[in-house]
DNA sequence: AATTAATATACGGATAACCGTATTCATAAG
DNA sequence: CTTATGAATACGGTTATCCGTATATTAATT
């Protein structure tokens, strides 16, 4: 429970979880890169599996997250199962996140809230 | 570790992980709600505590987090210390976002990888 | 200097999310 | 119908992240 329900109405604390959900979709390095590989061009399971080096089960998981938030939809073609990026706006915010990124390297790093580096 | 590291660069699964990081900044519901407030006007801790209704350290937890990651920046006056957002891009990126999110309610809500639904 | 107000940090417990391995499911080929 | 290939799901362990409570820091006020 996010703890936001005290005093925030609940149908504004569902928008906020479901926000929150969304770009933990995009918190994973994993699935950062396999939306990059994917805005290239489309791709198999098999395929990614041969880039990224990790078990099959794990990309397969980390299609289904994508695909549930609706970064990425597939198709089937014989047995294969094409993957793609679903939508213009995905690439729009890697790019500007990308940009951030750039700007803010050496800070992102000692964000863990509590522990601090020294 | 991101168990990318077998196949891909180092600097490039550093990059990845900045970028995970980043988005999982954005990817609580009480720091997107901070966002948003801070977007509105500038804003003093203790002002977010009253409207957000959660306890003070909290709140500073959060902030130090969104302040890590580039997204709010802070000045003191007198005792106060006022948060304001520190980036243009913040709020396109959350437009972005919260458009996305609009098409894929449903969706979104089933993103646990494993677990489902049935 | 001592006190108060505002903010930041620390700590331990609970939960979510990731990982590797193993298994199941689906489609095509023999 | 059996086997093999591609993909999805299940399970247990480990780490990360959130929370509440408690404490420390900083600066103004008396």
């Amino acid at each position: 429970m996010s703890s936001l329900s005290k005093r925030l109405p609940a149908a504004e604390v569902e928008q906020l979880q479901l926000g929150a959900k969304f770009f933990r979709g995009l918190g994973d390095p994993t699935r950062l890169k396999i939306l990059e590989l994917l805005l290239q061009r489309e791709r198999t399971v098999t395929q990614l599996v041969e880039i990224l080096g990790i078990p099959q089960g794990r990309v397969s998981s980390h299609l289904a997250c994508l695909s549930w938030c609706g970064y990425v939809t597939a198709s089937r073609q014989g047995r294969n199962r094409y993957y793609r990026v679903a939508d213009k706006r995905v690439r729009r915010i890697l790019a500007l996140a990308q940009d951030m990124v750039a700007d803010n390297a050496e800070h992102i790093w000692a964000c863990t809230r509590l522990e601090r580096s020294p």
